[in-house]
DNA sequence: GTTTACATACATACACGAATGTATGTATTA
DNA sequence: TAATACATACATTCGTGTATGTATGTAAAC
C-alpha cells in the first residue's frame, strides 16, 4: 500500500530471493509462477516486478548469492602453505561440509541438479555452468601439476584427466547426496569414498601429512 | 484426415517419440509444447492425444525404450565367467560406448540430466532415479562384494561405499560429457579417468586380468 | 462381391485457466 | 512535491483438454 524506506525494501527484495529459492526447490523453477513466490512472501507480484525485471534475473540474483562463499573455498584451494595433495584433500572435505552447513548452497546446489532446465529458454544457464566447470577444472588441474612437481603424483597420473575425475567425482557425489537428503552415508563416510580416487592419483598417502613439503 | 493401417499408425507413434525426444532435448520438457512436437512431427496435437494421454505420459513412454538396453549391459555386469573386477572394467566402458553408439540413449540421459526438472509435477521421475540408482549402487556392491571374497580389493575398503563412489563417479563423467558433447576428451581418455578409482580399490591391477580367477 | 456398420486415426475447433507484462493507483518518505 | 515501494487492474498470449468432424480401413451380413 505504501512505500517503506530503503532498508525496509533491502529486506522486502531478500524476502523475495529466499522465498523463491525455496519454492523453486519445492516445485521447480519451470513449475513455478511469479504469482506462487508472491503469494509465498505475503506480497504481490508487483513486488516482484518493481525489484526484478523477470524470473531469469530473480533466479541469476538467487544464483550470484552465493558466489562468494564459493569463491573462499577456491581462494583456499590456490593458496595455503600445506602440500598440494594435502590441500585437495581438504577442498574436497570443506565443499561437503559447507553442503552440509549452508542450507542456502544446498537448495541452489539442488535447484541446479534437480529443479531446473538448462536447455533453451535457460541455455545461458548451461553456458555458465559450463564456463564455471572449466574454470574449476583448470584450478584442480593447476594444484595437481604443482603435486607432479613436487614428485607426489603417480608416475602415469596426467594432471589434466585427474583433475577432470576429481570434478566428476565431486559432482557425481553431490548428486547422490542430493537424491537422498535424509540419508547421511555420504556425508558420514566421505574420506572412505574419495580416499580410493586419492590412493589411485597420488604416491603414499601424501594427501594425509600436512606437512608443507618442500617443493624441488 | 483419415484412419491408416495399424502399421502406419505405430509408424506415426514411433515418429511422434522420435520427435519429441529431439525437441525435449533441445528446448526442455517443460519449455516445449504439445503443439511444438506436433508442429515438428508435420503432424497436430490430435495426433498425440490418439497415442498419449498427455505429456508426461508421451515422456515417460519416451524414457522406456531404453531401458532394455541397459538391462543387457547390467546383466553382463552379473553374471559373466571373468573375474568381478574385470567385469566391472568392462562394464563402465561398456557404459560409456554405448553412450557414446547410441544417440537415442545419449539423447534421453542429456534430457534426464539437463533438460528436466525432477521435482513438483515431475516428482515421480525423481522417484524412479532414486531407486534405479538404488538398485544399480546394489548391483554394483554384489560386484564388489564377489570381489572382496576373491581377496581382489584393498584390505580397507567397504564394498557399499565403493559401490557408491563408483557410481557417483560415473554419473558425475557423464554429467562430464554431456556439458560438451563435442569434446572427445572423456571418450578417449575413458581409462585414464577410471583407473585410479580401481586402482584405489583393488589390489594389484587385478581389473586387467580376464582371468577368471579361481573362487575359494 | 457389394453393401452396411462400426472402429480407427487422426484434424479441427472451442472453451477455459494460467501466466506474463504493463499500466495505473496510492500512500509514504525524503 | 517528487520519487519511491509497492498493490491493483487489465490486456494479451499460450497451453491444455475435450468435443466434434471426417475420411478411411475392416469385417461381417447378405
Amino acid at each position: 500500500m505504501a512505500r517503506k524506506t530503503r532498508e525496509e525494501a533491502e529486506q522486502t527484495r531478500h524476502l523475495l530471493l529466499d522465498t523463491a529459492e525455496q519454492v523453486f526447490w519445492e516445485k521447480g523453477v519451470a513449475g513455478t509462477s511469479l504469482a506462487d513466490i508472491a503469494a509465498a512472501a505475503g506480497l504481490t507480484r508487483g513486488a516482484i516486478y518493481w525489484h526484478f525485471s523477470n524470473k531469469l534475473d530473480l533466479f541469476n540474483a538467487l544464483c550470484d548469492r552465493i558466489i562468494p562463499e564459493l569463491e573462499i573455498l577456491d581462494a583456499r584451494l590456490l593458496d595455503s602453505n600445506v602440500n598440494p595433495a594435502t590441500r585437495l584433500w581438504q577442498h574436497g572435505h570443506a565443499m561437503f561440509a559447507l553442503l552440509h552447513d549452508n542450507p542456502r548452497l544446498r537448495r541452489i546446489c539442488g535447484i541446479h541438479h534437480l529443479g531446473c532446465e538448462q536447455v533453451g529458454e535457460m541455455a545461458p544457464l548451461l553456458l555458465e555452468q559450463i564456463s564455471w566447470t572449466q574454470e574449476k577444472q583448470a584450478k584442480l588441474q593447476q594444484v595437481l601439476q604443482c603435486a607432479q612437481e613436487q614428485h607426489l603424483l603417480r608416475d602415469d597420473i596426467d594432471p589434466k584427466l585427474a583433475a577432470i575425475g576429481l570434478h566428476s567425482l565431486y559432482g557425481g557425489l553431490i548428486h547422490s547426496w542430493l537424491l537422498a537428503q535424509d540419508d547421511r552415508t555420504i556425508h558420514h563416510n566421505l574420506s572412505a569414498l574419495l580416499s580410493p580416487y586419492f590412493e589411485g592419483i597420488f604416491k603414499e598417502r601424501c594427501w594425509l601429512q600436512p606437512l608443507p613439503c618442500a617443493a624441488e
